[in-house]
RNA sequence: GCUCGGGUGGUGGAAUAGGUAGACACGCAGGACUUAAAAUCCUGUGGGCAGAAAUGCCCGUACGGGUUCGAUUCCCGUCCCGAGUACCA
């Protein structure tokens, strides 16, 4: 009876299918475990080999929760807003709705194929209006709500309106944007649009001005994490600074909570890192320096780590955005100063990050006061110095930062060591260590004592505070564009105002064009009657990573239609138990996911605090191309291993028509016309193919189809074989060489249940040799999947039909565990062998086997004797002896004398079960 | 530059509370079955030296040191590769 898989994995696709087999519902009497996958963007390209790698690894874990007796919530869904659709829309005129529900049909289909275990009927789709009018309640609880750094938490905006009637806002300690300072009395004449326009600084979701990032290219602003090396993330378009109005989320409220929460969460420390740089806590001091332009003082404010440095500092620099560049541009350098201005506003990001290593500025004609060593210091403008960081003014201290150096040395300016014995000749010494000098009361100090001792005398002389800052800035949640969540706002006399809670969702509306209208506006402009009760709506849309912050959420209660998750199914699922996607997400979603929660959870929403308790990042799966070598100017291809002789023109060539490296040469002709009648120069009769990793692209012909896969080898080979490849973590190249190992392991195992042509199996007791490899591969399996090391099981299976198959092993009490062991790599080869048994139910419902190490214990051990460690001969012993008896045994035993030769032993080291190793 | 990973056969990779390095698989070579092929099965396969053979010895986990009876594993230094970040004061 052959094995085959394409009518079993059909049959048994249908059946789960039609009986719901992994439909979950909440139960009490089970212990809950939640499985997630990262949901995908439906792109038009469908999926290829390397996507299912997590969404395997996840429906193997899941399926072992089950047979663990879990109440397992595995579900799955479309992060369905985003760019590419809308670009499609813009080229062909296409709804996005259209092509996107197309695209979702596909990677479903596609899916399915794989056996995965999900509850389809929780799917969630962010761009269905039932789904997104959570999306869109989410921002208007964010909109009516501030933060209160003192209790922690986010708070009613109500509530803050009570604080300043009573006493004003000088004494509330909120996180907010800047504000001027106003009293009971002030607050109560404000007139209602003063009033609201002070509230919009303090909100969680607020509008306001800010520098955003701006691609051209795309129409749109983009947040920080959607911008790499000053290149948008999708498409590569270059992006500009530029000051708007944008709606934003106040994610700098969350940083500390971001921050100290990462430590109760079980994820990788590289991804820990990451948002760990991304928060950038760093604690230092809040200083003043009194300046003068020569007619006024002011009290210019710098943020500093290292306080201990204030006696080096021999000059101070602002941001050329910096509101200070007015008020301390002296009249002699107003001309200067402006032209500085413009040519740095003419820069592009880009342009200001490739030259770190030239600086430049110019000085504004005021002058400043060192505190501690009363000297007057310069004032500069530089572009070195951001304004969205600290105060966007430093005080320069050249000996110990290395930016300050270079500016003090292209401009002349005084540098002063601090630290005894550094060399500050050719560059800035700037470790935090040493002993401290040329600095008044701190000389002889350590650096690590000095940071303190200086700001506390700081704090003393009333010249400053401690102050914790932080690199996160708050997300910028406007997008000038179509495919996205509609804001739920409305304009009243250029006041914002929440559309009501019943008028939700609001429904994206049509358009005859998806492009940004001829004035510059985004595109829902173009919509007609685009208002609320005849005011005009928000004309921007929410950024791609509204609607995924809180998907994991709406798995749990999918249908609810009162809210986003009911009480009692929240408290029952609580939060993600195991979560398994790309490390590419880091300072993205997976920050913007936890602020949602956490702003949630504030509000009594959700009860954990934290949503992904554990987390995997599962490498990528890079392509792996293979290339012909075409002799110039001829329509002759030679083989990789003769091409040396002749001048060829490497091309590449499409994976799917080469096996083992090897080049199907008929296909190749048919591949494409050029080739029709191309000539092949073969070595030992075969044309061989170079090959390299690289990204799996279309342009590079290996993109491999997981359906020409399954075709071929059916979606259990897929499943193991994208296991077997290397380590979950791992980045590895997609190889389908080697899958036949794989394939093969099944077919071997197949016909373990087919004792002679006929399907059967024995019901003899089985043996002890029988029992010895089943209890240990129980073990090994076990473990390797709480520890997620699929590869290594993969291979521990074949170890284990290997020896059951040298034992002529055909017993039930052995291949039905086997079976269940098997059934989370491969579900439908066992769910097909395990019905054959004659069992009624699914085998999802089955039990895992309990491992019992009597049956593994070995009667003997051979133990490697080696002498001061090299290796000289082998001991069989008793496994039941103790060390001292095995050392007796060792001392007494021939060999011993005779690699002795008279030698005295001074030591024996027994490793039980390992080795033994004699000094002399 | 900084931070975090990682360097093991022809290939993917096993093995680290320090204990026979190269499991398992691919590929390759040889063999069995077959008219032939496919499929399947068996044997060998890190390098070197000696031997008819069984086998024995030496060298080998990027490189150079160190700790140890014993290091792929721990420590110090160097080189290379990958990821993140980019003037964050």
């Amino acid at each position: 009876m052959e094995y085959n898989f394409l009518e079993i994995e059909r049959h048994w696709q249908d059946y789960w299918s039609k009986n719901q087999t992994f439909k979950v519902n909440t139960d009490n009497s089970k212990p809950k475990f939640y499985v997630l996958d990262m949901f995908p963007y439906p792109s038009g390209a469908g999926l290829h080999v390397g996507h299912p790698l997590g969404y395997i690894a996840s429906d193997i874990f899941s399926r072992y929760k089950r047979l663990k007796g879990f109440n397992v919530l595995h579900p799955m869904g479309y992060d369905a807003f985003g760019l590419p659709a809308e670009q499609y829309a813009i080229q062909t005129g296409q709804h996005p709705a259209q092509t996107t529900e197309k695209n979702i049909d596909r990677y479903r289909k596609q899916l399915d194929r794989i056996g995965f275990s999900y509850d389809w009927s929780r799917e969630v789709r962010t761009s269905d209006p039932k789904y997104y009018k959570w999306t869109q309640w989410a921002f208007l609880e964010m909109f009516g709500h501030w933060y209160n750094c003192s209790a922690q938490k986010a708070e009613k905006i109500e509530t803050l309106v009570k604080i300043f009637e009573r006493e004003g806002n000088s004494k509330v300690d909120a996180a907010h944007s800047d504000v001027e300072l106003f009293s009971a009395e002030g607050w109560n004449s404000f007139t209602d649009k003063q009033k609201s326009t002070i509230l919009m600084c303090y909100r969680i979701a607020y509008l306001g001005e800010t520098s955003v990032n701006w691609c051209p290219a795309l129409g749109t602003v983009l947040a920080n994490d959607e911008v790499k090396e000053g290149f948008s993330l999708r498409g590569g378009h270059p992006v500009e600074q530029r000051k708007m109005r944008q709606w934003q989320l106040r994610v700098s409220a969350y940083a500390q909570r971001l921050l100290s929460d990462l430590d109760n969460v079980e994820w990788t420390d590289s991804l820990k890192e990451m948002q760990r740089n991304w928060i950038g806590r760093s604690q230092g001091a809040e200083m003043i320096f009194k300046v003068s332009n020569g007619i006024q003082k002011y009290n210019l404010e710098i943020f500093t780590t290292r306080a201990d440095t204030v006696f080096g500092a021999t000059f101070m620099v602002m941001a050329p955005e910096s509101e200070w560049v007015e008020l301390l541009t002296t009249e002699d350098c107003r001309e200067a100063v402006a032209e500085y201005i413009t040519a740095t506003k003419r820069k592009t990001e880009r342009e200001r990050m490739a030259e770190t290593k030239k600086a430049t500025g110019v000085f504004c004609g005021s002058y400043a006061t060192n505190p501690f060593t009363n000297e007057q210091i310069p004032v500069w403008i530089a572009d070195y110095v951001l304004a969205g960081y600290g105060t966007g003014a430093i005080m320069a201290v050249p000996a110990h930062d290395s930016r300050d150096y270079l500016f003090a040395k292209q401009f002349n300016l005084p540098i002063i060591p601090l630290i005894e014995g550094c060399d500050i000749s050719v560059e800035s010494f700037d470790a935090k260590e040493g002993i401290m000098c040329n600095s008044g009361f701190l000389n002889g100090l350590t650096v690590k004592e000095a940071i303190p001792a200086a700001i506390e005398e700081v704090e003393k002389r009333g010249l400053g505070k401690r102050k914790v800052n932080f690199r996160l800035r708050d997300a910028i949640f406007s997008r000038q564009r179509y495919w996205g969540e509609p804001f739920p706002i409305f304009y009243k006399d250029e006041e914002a105002f929440p559309v009501d809670f019943k008028d939700l969702p609001l429904e994206l509306p049509e358009v005859d064009k998806y492009l940004p209208t001829e004035s510059g506006e985004p595109p829902l402009a173009r919509a007609a009657n685009w208002s609320y009760n005849g005011y005009p709506l928000e004309k921007s849309t929410m950024p791609g990573f509204a609607g995924s912050s809180a998907y994991y959420l709406r798995y749990m209660d999918p249908h609810n239609d009162t809210s986003l998750v009911s009480k009692e199914s929240n408290s029952y699922w609580r939060d993600v138990d195991l979560y398994i996607g790309g490390t590419e997400h880091a300072t993205g979603h997976l920050i913007y996911s936890r602020f949602w929660n956490k702003f949630l959870y504030d509000l009594g929403y959700v009860c954990e605090e934290e949503p992904f308790k554990k987390l995997i990042n599962q490498g990528m799966i890079q392509g792996r191309s293979n290339f012909v070598y075409r002799i110039k100017g001829t329509n002759k291809f030679v083989s990789l291993g003769l091409k040396d002789g002749y001048d060829t023109t490497e091309l590449h060539v499409d994976v799917n028509i080469v096996h083992n490296d090897k080049l199907n040469t008929e296909e190749f002709k048919k591949w494409m016309p050029d080739y029709a009648d191309a000539e092949f120069i073969l070595e030992n009769g075969e044309y061989i193919c170079g090959w390299a990793v690289e990204k799996m692209s279309k342009s590079m012909f290996n993109v491999v189809n997981p359906d020409i896969i399954c075709d071929n080898y059916g979606a259990d080979t897929l499943r193991m074989y994208e296991m077997f490849l290397g380590p979950l973590e791992q980045s590895k190249p997609w190889d389908t060489n080697g899958i036949d190992g794989v394939h093969r392991f099944l077919k071997r195992f197949w016909r373990l249940f087919f004792s002679s042509r006929e399907f059967g199996v024995s019901n003899e007791s089985a043996s002890a040799a029988e029992l010895k490899v089943l209890h240990r591969l129980i073990k090994k399996v076990q473990e390797d999947i709480e520890n997620f090391s699929f590869n290594t099981s993969v291979s521990a299976f074949m170890i284990a039909i290997n020896e059951l198959m040298e034992l002529n092993s055909n017993k039930r009490a052995i291949l039905e565990p086997m079976l269940i062991l098997l059934s989370p790599f491969a579900p439908h080869i066992t769910e097909e062998l395990w019905s054959r048994l004659g069992n009624s139910s699914t085998i999802s419902s089955a039990t895992f086997p309990e491992y019992v190490e009597s049956y593994t214990i070995e009667d003997s051990i051979e133990y490697p004797v080696s002498f001061n460690g090299k290796m000289r001969f082998k001991l069989t012993l008793p496994s039941t002896l103790a060390p001292a008896e095995i050392e007796k045994a060792v001392r007494e035993d021939e060999n011993t004398h005779r690699y002795l030769s008279g030698g005295s032993i001074k030591k024996v080291i027994v490793v039980p079960k390992k080795i033994i190793n004699i000094v002399f």
